[in-house]
DNA sequence: CAGAGACTCGAGGAG
DNA sequence: CGAGTCTCTG
């Protein structure tokens, strides 16, 4: 370990190696917050002062927590299952595996995603004829989130805004959704924070047992948790108060979430004795970009200031384009990284795409297509979220879980099996008069049932059992295999006319994998392997062998570094977003959006905008993002100068050299291509066309249209 | 009960 | 514009 610590500069080492209390590190883009978590952490073990299960982790992505438990196992040389570093949720659904009873939960409660919740809570409001015109249940649905998170039950919600008519809307299906789930033994992702909480505060025993055991806490990207999150993380330091937080307020960007980046500022009030450190020297981008994106989050007021630097090369100016709609801009992406991987040497898997929105990744998905460029998109439809992943996971659950009402409704007619809503309907009342899970209710109604009804529920029924047992005898993915085989699910597919369901199978196919997968690493535990599925989301589904591009949003780009980035839309409207133009607050939170965007970038970084796009199929003129003209020229190239730049006097912005070089040209066979040279005193042009090659051309004849 | 076609609404972001 | 939901008909 002392060998190590060499690696490490002079304020890294000495946040590894603190021991006197609660250490807060503000830690800058690319400065080495992960290696200092992790050689922290190594350090605490390698010197014998704590065993791997006295040290917590927690994380905000399944993915960060991956790296950083593999990091930690390479710094010590072997594996260290005691130790815990997970996220906040996974953290969260273990302990209350271990204690759900004691906040009157079954140990199988199962966790419901965002998709299972609009339909809970849509029923919910049919049930109380709510007028969801009025009450959309995704706003309503919003709130009640937002109450969990200030950790209010619904009777405390109600009191607190009693008389406010909306509200009191809010209280009425806060209290009804929850009932609806307890009754299925199901939990939202902010009930696992709620309920831990809640067992902390009520059942002091547990706490001392959990703050007793983690000496050492540790808490990454701090800047994001939000007042739940942060009360169960200090409920479980304040014993040892050896807690060490690592953030960066720049990168805050989670505030719509009930993320309180103001929790930077509460740590020095609950642990006044707190020690601070910053890490100010960047490691990843070059000063190029580093200068550019520290001088845009300049611009914000609220910020607790830190300088950032580097040591790096200046590299390649920070690129800029301006195209003419979303597809050209598109195009301009795709052609540019053909010429990086064809003329440069990089690989698709070195470049990533952010945008704004999901809605922006469709005309990047269909350039990407047609140019051939191997490409993956994270987290639009989620891999979970496919409506086959889903049903199929629903047969699963349906048999670990038998009070699961939701996942039993779900596959009672999938696929299409005579049991339609009448059936439903009887055993729902039943269910409802007896107080029963809705598949004890199938049960009884089997026999109960006219012939033809009847006789399709009790199939169903013995599918349901067989399946149970195939379970038992081989595990997660022999089931899954079951459920596909002879539910019929997969014969439904296999004869269907649908285009997408080719597409469809392979999901299932790829789902199959991560079971075997699973069961290879965990066992056949089938509770953890929906716990996993639950909440893993694809972005963790990232396999870093494919030698794929990126497409992503930009928040779930944090975290992350590649050695070329794109960030596409900077448009007023589109990035700031528009409903955070009117908002001063909301709009440092979309100029922390972008810096975290621009910092992700190792070597070369392009800034993208367009002039007009579709909007719902329809055209909208935009100006260009605020955040373009916020940075420094020295450090900006401007591939295609157009008028209306931004900037007065553009002259700057050609670069050095010929103002032809670079220009963009489309040429009747060889497609759009880039000037690369200009030779012969401007008498003769070299173009490169991406897939075809270059090409030279007598300037005064040439066949090209200037684009 | 199932499938086709009309209709509506959405796209701000995630565990 | 496109996905998901609703309604109508066979």
């Amino acid at each position: 370990m002392p060998v190590l610590l060499k690696e490490l500069n002079e304020a890294q080492r000495e946040a590894v190696q603190y021991r006197g209390g609660p250490l807060l590190v503000l830690a800058g883009a690319g400065s080495g917050k992960t290696r200092v978590v992790t050689y922290r952490i190594a350090h605490l073990l390698a010197r014998g002062e704590a065993k791997p299960w006295n040290i917590l982790a927690v994380t905000f992505t399944n993915k960060a927590a991956r790296e950083m438990k593999e990091r930690v196992w390479t710094l010590l040389g072997r594996s260290e299952p005691e130790l815990w570093v997970s996220t906040f949720h996974s953290m969260c659904a273990r302990i209350l595996r271990g204690h759900a009873h004691l906040v009157n939960y079954p140990r199988e409660f199962s966790i419901l995603d965002q998709g299972d919740q609009q339909s809970l809570a849509r029923e919910c409001c049919r049930e109380m004829n709510l007028d969801t015109e009025r009450f959309p249940v995704g706003l309503l649905l919003q709130h009640i989130s937002n109450a969990k998170q200030a950790f209010l039950s619904p009777q405390q919600y109600r009191v607190s805004w009693e008389g406010d008519y909306f509200k009191e809307k809010v209280a009425g299906l806060y209290e009804k959704y929850q009932q609806r789930l307890k009754k299925a033994s199901a939990m939202d992702f902010d009930d696992l924070l709620f309920w831990v909480l809640t067992l902390f505060l009520e059942h002091p025993q547990v706490l001392d047992f959990y703050s007793g055991r983690w000496t050492h806490v540790l808490v990454d990207e701090f800047q994001d948790t939000n007042q739940i999150q942060y009360r169960i993380v200090k409920a479980l330091a304040e014993k040892h108060r050896q807690i060490c937080a690592v953030g960066d307020d720049d990168q805050s960007i989670y505030s719509w979430r009930g993320a309180d980046p103001k929790n930077i500022l509460r740590f020095d009030e609950d642990f006044p004795e707190v020690k601070v450190i910053r890490l100010e020297q960047n490691y990843r981008s070059t000063s190029n970009i580093i200068e550019a994106a520290s001088s845009l989050i300049r611009q914000n007021l609220m910020r607790r200031g830190k300088q950032l630097w580097t040591a790096n090369e200046p590299g390649d100016p920070v690129c800029v384009y301006m195209a003419e709609d979303e597809r050209e801009e598109a195009r301009f992406v795709a052609a540019e990284i053909r010429h990086l991987v064809l003329r440069e040497g990089f690989r698709p898997s070195d470049f990533a795409v952010f945008y704004r929105t999901h809605a922006q990744s469709r005309a990047l998905e269909e350039e990407f297509l047609d140019s051939r460029i191997l490409f993956a998109i994270y987290g639009a439809v989620g891999f979970y979220e496919r409506r086959e992943i889903k049903d199929v996971l629903a047969y699963l659950r349906a048999l670990v879980y038998p009070h699961d009402d939701l996942s039993w409704k779900r596959i009672l007619n999938v696929p299409k099996r005579g049991i339609g809503p009448k059936t439903l309907k009887a055993a729902e009342a039943l269910a409802a008069r007896e107080e029963i899970p809705l598949s004890k209710a199938l049960e009884l109604a089997a026999h109960e049932l006219p012939k033809k009804a009847g006789l399709n529920l009790r199939e169903f029924l013995r599918l349901m059992e067989n399946l149970k047992e195939k379970l038992q005898e081989q595990g997660v993915a022999g089931a899954l295999r079951g459920i596909l085989e002879q539910s019929g699910y997969l014969y439904e597919l296999q004869t269907s006319s649908d285009p997408t369901s080719g597409q469809r199978e392979e999901n299932l196919e790829e789902l199959l994998n991560i079971a075997a997968e699973y069961e290879a690493e965990e066992g056949g535990d089938p509770v953890g392997f929906l716990e996993r599925v639950a909440l893993f989301t694809d972005l963790d589904l990232k396999d870093p062998g494919e030698d794929k591009v990126s497409l992503m949003t930009l928040h779930s780009a944090k975290g992350l570094e590649f050695p070329v980035v794109f960030l596409v839309g900077l448009e007023e409207g589109i990035l700031p977003h528009r409903s955070s133009l009117k908002d001063p607050e909301a709009l440092e939170e979309e100029r922390r959006l972008c810096y975290v965007g621009m910092t992700r970038a190792r070597k070369k970084l392009y800034l993208c905008c367009a002039k007009k796009r579709r909007v719902w199929g329809v055209f909208q003129s935009l100006a260009v993002s605020r955040f373009l003209s916020e940075l420094p020229r020295e450090n900006l190239e401007a591939l295609m100068p157009e008028p209306g730049w931004p900037t007065e006097g553009r002259s700057h912005l050609a670069g050095q050299g010929s103002p032809l070089k670079g220009r963009w040209v489309r040429h009747a066979v060889f497609g759009v291509g880039t000037v690369i040279a200009v030779e012969g005193g401007g008498s003769r042009l070299l173009v490169h066309f991406p897939g075809v090659g270059e090409k030279r051309f007598l300037t005064e004849e040439a066949p090209l249209q200037w684009l």
